[in-house]
DNA sequence: CTGTGTGCAAACTCTTTGCATAAGT
DNA sequence: ACTTATGCAAAGAGTTTGCACACAG
């Protein structure tokens, strides 16, 4: 985005983009910061989204509005808590940020480190078994690792 | 174990059973070292277990051929690659390892971090959708997120 | 104004690595 | 002997934290 002051039908988009992403935080009680605004576009304003935290802290310091490391990682935690995002584990080291948080499974491409959504609803849900006594199902996550095929 | 000298039947037991982890990590192309014996009698010694390295170091501590943390870590990555544990990734932060390594998947105590298997063949993988163009599975994992009931 | 949010740097956890010493065959 | 394994301490990656300053309402 432009740093300059924009004119006509983009700044009303801008305007318009910038009013959803402050009620979407307001909501969550959550104040429209400068930064918490930049963070929300870059994560909502295209599609489905896997981010680690330095992925996005990359893509955040291209920006106008630079936002710090730490920032990112208070927001994308916030974010998580809200239910804007929801968090995937997939590898030991680094965690990935998901902006679809409805039910569905993923891809992990060992090779690259990429994510890829699962098309569709996986029934696989119904069919697991009970959680042992006392204990309550909080979320099933279904990981299918694969790699580029060998021959 | 204790550390004097065993006599009759005790130390026959012991010198099978190390015997036979020798010859297991023979098989795998490693030297049957104390430090590897002593940490294979304790992964492989009794039923299924899902250890973290600390935990491991933890053990090793208590007995009389003591491991660095670092041999820890060298010994449960040759053993995963030896096909003796499977690393299982439910946490961001710490890595355990399953010894169990046949096809089956994981509940996973949210309050304490405990690892449990899900007891026999969860039909899911069936079901699974086929891997991107050009990809093959490597493997699928389910984790089973529970926590105590609420109620 | 008042309280929340941000940025920096330091701290922390888990894991890996380099290299000298020890142990297995 | 010859080679591989171990242990230590240092380094590394990712993430969290404490506190002064900045900003939103």
């Amino acid at each position: 985005m432009d740093q300059k002051v924009m004119s006509g039908m983009e700044a009303t988009e801008a305007f318009e983009e910038t009013a959803s992403v402050s009620t979407m935080l307001r909501k969550a009680g959550l104040r429209p910061t400068r930064q918490r605004i930049a963070l929300a576009e870059l994560l909502f304003g295209s599609g489905d989204r896997h981010l680690t935290a330095e992925e996005l802290h990359e893509e955040a310091m291209r920006e106008p509005v630079a936002v710090s490391l730490a920032t990112i990682y208070n927001t994308l935690h916030q974010f998580t808590a809200a239910g804007f995002l929801r968090e995937v584990i997939v590898d030991g080291s680094k965690t990935y940020f998901d902006t679809n948080t409805s039910n569905h499974h993923h891809f992990f491409v060992e090779d690259t480190g990429d994510i890829i959504d699962v098309p569709g609803t996986v029934p696989a849900l119904d069919v697991l078994p009970i959680a042992p006594e006392g204990m309550e199902v909080t979320r099933v996550d279904v990981i299918v690792r694969v790699r580029r095929a060998s021959h």
